[in-house]
DNA sequence: TATCAAGCTGAAAACGTTTTCAATTTGATT
DNA sequence: AATCAAATTGAAAACGTTTTCAGCTTGATA
């Protein structure tokens, strides 16, 4: 029934000042004499006063709440962005509304409304699209939202990433370095702009410099599970594919583990690169050779720079990019 | 500036209705001429209106928001509840605000007061103990809570589950029957009642039926990371177990990969079952013999029974035990 | 036609804060 | 003692809904 007994009008009249005065000892306004200060906080404690942050919100236009909008929080990848932006929201006082989109635009909207009528302060978004309709729903709203490990290509939201192209163009190279000539390319949706227009592009330009001809053949389109993957490798070997650059690390988990099980070595046989430098990489074996991202950083900074963003703060540039690298493991020379 | 301009108030005055009548059609209430309805809808739409969520949060003391209090996203195990518990919130129009603990009952107990004071409608608890801190904020709130994947030693609180020791018996009795006579327990700290009141009690059960005698110096306690399984090998091999049960996935693979490391074969050398049947015992080499649980059921099963608690349904009983089972695979014979 | 219940509707009071603005108090300065 | 600025305080109006309760319409029934 009576959740929630005790109001700051209860305090105000306990000890005999006024609403005014509470709020401003509750929110650390400085002025309030020290002996009112007290008094006030005396009778908070004496009552057990907790204030209502749904009024507050009401009243002040700031929920210190942001929405979060993750494909799917089972995603290892995903998962560790989530932990960044959850720890550098905490730092700042805010807590986050998290919804798996499953990448599905519609519901991605449907998300996006229900934050916006929960009166979010801003949104942090991840995916590896933004469908026209999301974008609209961008548009169209004045919270400030920022995009983590999510390319925009049309340029217009701040977001932090690392530089795909450029980390898969390196990756690539290494693996030709290696004596490699069919090199495979393995992402996800190619309508997905960071597959497309992005990892693909690194690729291809590893190729041209290496003076190698691009073949169609060599690229796979599958989606982001290790059973794709797993399921992959009879068209991997049909191809004569002796290596592999590959968009995710679950994805790539199963590649090579498709590729052994069917009695090839991985190195020797069929070297892979794979993409997140996730925990995943070091579980299997052999350990998994990665482009690394500073994933819980993306997060991090995502969210970082989202409350600059929330409180007006100038920001410098919009668009990060963090520092990516490339790990030697076991499963290349 | 002006993010919410349209108000119930704008859509009232243009449709020339009350707010009483406009708030009636927006929720849906049937008391309401349909001529009417049809003509507060036009202007709805006309204007754009969209609720506020937070207004009426505070004049319905409902924000259709549950907590969740998590020890790690990035926990697979933890993930895969939480994706559970948000699929069947979103079901029934509910939020997820998510926040990571890391087990730390100071922090728990400030997240529980967050929570409290945003005026959430319930709340999941999702962890290895409760600490008593936390089982008073627990004892003194109304809201309600549920535990998942979390025992609750004093049978106070709603909760779901498996039977835990029942599960762990199985699967050491599995291993005894395999002709191994020194089976080591490797789990979580022992502070925890999950670990010492049920898992290890399932073990000694299963020892004692066998007529084995318990032996302490095969029970590890560590923490659950990976990192800790792969350290464990030179403890386990001098205490001469020539199998284990394992509490978590993360901390199995660990071991598992310590021990073939070390040039021993698994099973032929060493058998493993691990607990949590996470998609990682099958990316490993070899795939991990598990005790199965429905992970995304539990926390689906956990966030249905809150709605009922939340709705004041009867509920028949609040400790619900899920089905776990045994799958072998290539880590024991 | 009078009557009554059921169906619709609106006025206004919550809900629990923050915030504005004016009023009061204080203390230093002349 | 008079004056003034600064410090402290309170009254009351937001904030945008839901909800209660009474009143008004209807249409059917006697």
């Amino acid at each position: 029934m009576d959740k929630q007994t005790v109001t700051i009008y209860d305090v105000a009249r306990e000890a005999d000042v006024s609403m005014a005065t509470v709020s401003r000892v509750v929110n650390g306004n400085p002025n309030v004499k020290p002996a009112t200060r007290k008094k006030v906080l005396d009778v908070i404690e004496r009552l057990d006063y907790r204030p209502n942050a749904v009024a507050r919100g009401l009243a002040s236009k700031k929920t210190t709440t942001v929405g979060v909008i993750i494909p799917d929080v089972t995603n290892i990848y995903f998962s560790a962005l989530a932990r960044g932006i959850d720890d550098i929201a905490m730092m700042y006082k805010y807590n986050i509304i998290l919804t798996n989109s499953d990448e599905n635009g519609r519901k991605e909207v449907q998300v996006l409304n229900t934050l916006m009528a929960k009166q979010v302060d801003g949104i942090v978004f991840m995916g590896n699209d933004i469908s026209d309709e999301v974008r609209k729903e961008f548009e169209r709203t004045k919270t400030p939202i920022v995009l983590a490990g999510c390319v925009d290509d049309q340029d217009q939201m701040p977001s932090v990433n690392i530089d795909y192209t450029a980390a898969v163009e390196e990756a690539t190279k290494n693996l030709i370095d290696h004596g490699n000539e069919r090199v495979a390319f393995v992402s996800g949706s190619l309508d997905y702009p960071i597959n497309r227009d992005y990892r693909l592009k690194g690729y291809k330009q590893a190729l041209k410099k290496a003076g190698l001809r691009y073949d169609d053949k060599l690229v796979f389109e599958t989606d982001y599970s290790y059973k794709a993957g797993q399921l992959l490798q009879p068209a991997l070997q049909s191809v004569n594919a002796t290596a592999a650059v590959i968009g995710d690390d679950e994805l790539a988990a199963g590649v090579m583990n498709g590729v052994t099980d069917a009695g090839l070595s991985v190195p020797d046989d069929f070297e892979i690169i794979t993409s997140n430098d996730t925990k995943l990489t070091e579980m299997v074996r052999p350990k998994m050779s990665s482009i690394t991202q500073p994933l819980y950083d993306i997060g991090a900074v995502a969210m970082r720079l989202l409350t600059k963003l929330m409180n007006n703060e100038p920001v410098e540039n919009k668009t990060v990019l963090l520092p990516y690298g490339l790990m030697k493991r076991a499963s290349t020379h």
